[in-house]
DNA sequence: TTGTAAGCGTTATCAC
DNA sequence: GTGATAACGCTTACAA
């Protein structure tokens, strides 16, 4: 491994005329010095070592990313975009996978401490609200999707209680009257969701037909509208709050042989690959994924910059996208 | 931030005793002492930092995870199944897509480099192959889904060829005839299921209806499967070498009006939330992306612990999964 | 404009 | 069994 001090050799300089040469800023170095070191430079094939330069500097380019799954097209997508929003300003992304486990979350939150990242993009589980505030105090943290109780934080949200209202209001004026709820047990965005879907319902003199908080997962949803299903006092319509609920339900219609949206109405959140090429394709409120995660990077080289800058919520819109799943 | 000495102070010992019982081994330390130091460890609540450690100890405790772009199903689950593993193993990612562009991925690759990464777990564009060897060299690597032409390198891979082969012939068997092929421009799966794919058309006297290489977007898979299917003279089968592809088609033959699978059968690769749930269900090769993740990841532990070892080739089967859409 | 040297927080070597 | 201390590779006062 070929080190400052071997370019400094070769080019006949110390180590610290090499390392302006590095930092090229306008640093003072005579422009022949310069062109030298650059030679030995590329001669030698040196590359700097990023380890030692953040030691050093005591803050490393690198930001964690922390959310429950990354096989959730919603965290996917978000993923991606936090990658993308990263990589433009040269930092790179440690990617955290949750499960909602508490504890794998508190490992991987030292962890990122310990490595010394510059920021952390964090969609917490249901139990770390808590500890937002001494956290958030080491390292900056923007959150994202979920909320904690702390308003003294950076977050990016979407409009959750207002685009669940819309989603509801939307079946009651297709038809539906008997709208059961089905919601994820791990996520803030599960209450307030629930919350816009009680709210239209009870503005039309409703009320739900049956609500149930169920781990966010494919089986979950299945098992838990079957069952609503299965009874002779079926729902007319099914609300999901995300879109491993929405797959499960979908897949429990279609196995109790009933029809959507004629039987059953369906609704949901996130767009997906799959909500568009289904037979009917499902209504959603669409995230802005890209944007989300783009906003969070954002906010968090804002905060790395300067540290002590009041912190910003930025609630982005939810789209309602009606197609066929809820319109009959 | 507190450090070593800070604790060593409050232990009354040196920063190498400290150092001792953090590395826990059998190195010698009085019981009485590591309890005190112990102690104050806790009581001022300090962690090591990970940068000063892996400066001194020259490596780190990280890998590095390459791959085209995440939001493909079959790298997300790819990526899922390496964090696991490294998970396990003390090992945290760093997530680097490289959108198929070879300047991304050489920036990525150098970052890794520059970042001291114990390892690099690659799925390399097309045009890597020649720079192989001399990666290899420098960081360990394991190549997942995607070959290079050297073959002193661990490799994870899928028997493409087989499997093609197998998908291609199920079709046959169901009487399909003018069989089209959908296939990737950037991935080297897309030679090798395309030789598969022709092998099983040779061995039935019959020939391509059409080959197609083509950036693996959903897009592109739609324009391309919507212009075979407007001709007078259509295939009666659409073969896609991946998940993409799949979905692009399956949405152009909806769009032709053609039903699947009486006028034209579709046929792909991986396994997707969708593919269950469209109607009718779609003929897959799966994957077995856990594993493939998993063992290139033991894989890549395995080099790291001995550089020297001789490489070895993986090639796991991919199963197929006979569904709706290729059965008439 | 350039060089010297201290120091970032660890760990490992060598004394004692 | 424990303590000094050098070293990992880099950047930045401070001197020259």
């Amino acid at each position: 491994m070929i080190n400052i001090k071997d370019v400094a050799k070769a080019a006949g300089v110390s180590t610290a005329t090499v390392s302006r040469v590095l930092a090229n800023t306008d640093s003072p170095v005579r422009p022949e010095t310069k062109e030298r070191v650059l030679k030995a430079i590329n001669d030698l094939g040196y590359r700097p070592n990023l380890v030692a330069r953040s030691l050093r500097a005591q803050k490393t380019a690198k930001i964690g990313l922390v959310v429950s799954d990354i096989r959730n097209p919603f965290f996917t997508a978000i993923s991606r975009a936090v990658e993308d929003a990263a990589y433009e300003q040269g930092y790179s992304v440690l990617m955290c996978n949750t499960d909602e486990n508490p504890d794998k979350e508190a490992l991987y939150l030292d962890l990122l401490h310990d490595e010394n990242v510059a920021g952390v993009i964090f969609s917490p589980t249901h139990q770390f609200s808590e500890g937002a505030k001494e956290y958030n105090a080491t390292i900056p943290f923007v959150f994202v999707d979920r909320t904690v109780k702390s308003r003294h934080v950076d977050m990016v949200l979407l409009d959750n209680g207002p685009a669940a209202y819309d989603l509801t209001t939307h079946l009651i004026e297709n038809g539906y009257r008997k709208i059961a709820g089905l919601f994820g047990n791990a996520s803030t965005t599960s209450p307030e969701r629930n919350r816009g879907f009680n709210k239209a319902l009870k503005d039309h003199d409703l009320t739900p037909f049956a609500t149930h908080f169920i781990p966010p997962r494919i089986q979950q949803g299945y098992e838990t509208a079957l069952a609503l299903l299965s009874q002779t006092d079926k729902p007319d319509a099914i609300f999901t709050s995300n879109s491993m609920l929405t797959a499960g339900a979908f897949r429990a219609i279609r196995d109790a042989k009933l029809s959507v949206p004629k039987d059953v109405g369906l609704v949901g959140f996130d767009e997906t690959t799959w909500g568009e090429l289904v037979e009917p394709p499902i209504t959603v409120i669409a995230q802005p994924t890209e944007e989300i995660g783009r906003t969070a990077t954002e906010l968090l080289f804002q905060r790395i910059a300067d540290p002590s800058r009041s912190p910003k919520t930025i609630i982005l819109n939810g789209e309602l996208h009606i197609r066929g799943s809820s319109v009959r």
